[in-house]
DNA sequence: AGACATGCTGGAAACGTTTTCATTTTTATA
DNA sequence: TATAAAAATGAAAACGTTTCCAGCATGTCT
């Protein structure tokens, strides 16, 4: 019923407690018959380190915080799936954050400093960095995905939304499209707002329409069916909108379908995120590709990087998207100039 | 840089370490000016306990590990995000385990003594528990998920899979399908085989045929179509399908229109666990509803009950399920007699 | 006024590690 | 073989808490 210790070992062993450490940290300076005694006695014991003891000691403790958005898109699920498996080959564990709950002493960011994780991931675009500041004083790496904040300690990354953007836009141009539209979540995150500016620019000099829509309350599917269904009710309604993300754009074709315009023939929808039901025989939606694996490259990078020289300087990191033809948009007109 | 500690509160408070400590653990015995003078001092440095060393003295860590499966499945998801944030509520922190990664020591029951979890849930329904018994040796609640083991110290919470067989094999039978099929995970999980014998005893004395399928390999939506088509394509294909999850028959109703089969006239489905998606307009299945928020009363109730008393003997807890009706099954006859 | 319970307070041990430092043993060098 | 250098070992302090125990006021009862 005890827990079997560092000291149980020893005894066993007929060693001190320093080498039996020693033995398990791997430290320099331990003969191989100590080495083959330690090991024998500890697995006859059934001994495994205390993460917490070593915590406390040392200055790792192989946890990671993660302040994630509710799990409702299935990005957010994707990506907190395999950064926990690929953490896991590093032997870190994740510690997770609802980001829901926010109470007065509740941030996640005290969370990471209670438990002394050794770095916080945001990936909830919404979550206020409010006590962000509290985690850098302590020297705890911030690592977040998905906005640019500049500040000493804190590490960013997120996709190329601006190249995104410009890649959607030239699809729905080269594809004929001339009243355009951009749907947003209502919260105006900094990825929504790069899109859209993204999507914007590229437009310019087209001579084409664009309206920028938002979406107002919950990001769920009958949420967003009602508003696409208002905005496609309009007469002058686009025909042509590009989505901040494939949830958005699921709800779009749907409002479109209900209303009998054809996709793509007199309308075209993008998606951002390419997550796997795009794919589904049932959408078969164009979208911009961002890669759950690169991400987690990334910020496994940024954050190996960070915990190995927590001194030096900012960085930010570009995902690169891609651009996903599928079948709600028209097809390239065989004549045109190839880019 | 340096960390705050109870002794720098109680040096600022110029009082001892204990009286600090009591304060903040809300033990019997610290007068009000003594109160006081603490939570000035501690808020004044802006002091946050330790929960390292908490839990390495006192015997509640706070943290309960889950080991669940791949995120894939939107139930998963789901039940990660609300899990997490009632949690919270509790002052509980979940504790991740992946349990793809599985090596020879990296069983999430590992990790769990390892960080001396308060409790590890298991929602994983593949996941081996080979090693649950080190757990239960070192008094570690062990709550499993979705399949029933019987074992001092390990609870279970699980749908009423029989119940909800037997409602998804009444509504085919009474909405006229007369040959029906079954579609499991390829795994064999617990709720598979229950949800399978569940159908199968429904049926039995019906006169109608039975089917057994199972997916090979992955559960992605892709291998998932590839099997719904090989089984439509057959002469004497099915009516009707009951699937052990909604993602099985989101790629079957794909596969039914891909072939030309309509639903619900010509070929009915159903789902298990409705999640979000089964409500889309995409596709309105017909589905078993698993209320994810009754799982999480159900898991936090046992939870709860097992860290009162370790010792009280093991719980099986029902979930109770519900016929959600949509439009991949056919109405029922108007004339029948109502139950 | 003396005895006694009561409530508050601080000292110190304990939790399970790592790490520094001094000591002992081994090995290599002359 | 003596000696210096190197390697292996153990004792003890530290990490930040909780908790047990003893001491000391204070107030109450005879």
């Amino acid at each position: 019923m005890k827990r079997v210790t560092i000291k149980d070992v020893a005894l066993e062993a007929g060693v001190s407690l320093a080498a039996v450490s020693r033995v398990f940290t791997n430290t320099a300076g331990s003969s191989a018959r100590m080495r083959e005694k330690v090991q024998k006695a500890a697995k006859d014991l059934g001994y495994r380190p205390s993460m917490l003891a070593k915590g406390l000691v040392g200055q790792r403790t192989n946890l990671i915080t993660l302040v994630s958005g509710r799990m409702a898109d299935p990005f957010d699920a994707l990506f907190l799936d395999r950064l926990s498996e690929r953490l896991a080959q590093l032997k870190m564990r994740l510690l997770l954050a609802s980001s829901a709950l926010q109470g007065p002493n509740e941030s996640g960011f005290f969370q990471a400093l209670d438990y002394q994780s050794d770095a916080v991931i945001v990936s909830a675009g919404t979550m206020s960095l409010d006590h962000s500041s509290a985690c850098v004083r302590n020297g705890l790496p911030v690592l977040l995905m998905g906005r640019i904040v500049e500040q000493p300690g804190v590490d960013c990354a997120l996709a190329d939304n601006r190249n995104g953007a410009r890649m959607a836009a030239e699809l729905l141009l080269r594809t004929g499209c001339s009243r355009l539209g951009y749907l947003g979540r209502g919260g105006e995150t900094f990825s929504d707002r790069e899109r859209f500016k993204g999507f914007a620019d590229a437009l310019s000099g087209s001579g084409t329409d664009l309206k920028r829509y938002a979406l107002k309350g919950s990001p769920d599917n009958e949420n967003v069916f009602r508003t696409a269904n208002t905005i496609l009710s309009d007469k002058h309604r686009p025909d042509g909108i590009f989505c901040s993300s494939d949830s958005l754009a699921f709800g779009v074709i749907e409002a479109a379908r209900a209303l009998g315009i054809s996709i793509p023939d007199d309308f075209s929808v993008i998606g951002f995120n390419n997550v796997p039901q795009a794919g589904w025989r049932s959408f078969q939606l164009t979208t911009i590709d961002l890669s759950v694996n690169h991400c987690i490259e990334t910020a496994i990078e940024l954050l190996n990087r960070r915990l190995e020289n927590s001194e030096r300087c900012p960085l930010i990191r570009r995902i690169p998207v891609e651009l996903v033809v599928r079948g709600t948009t028209r097809q390239i007109p065989a004549g045109g100039k190839e880019s």
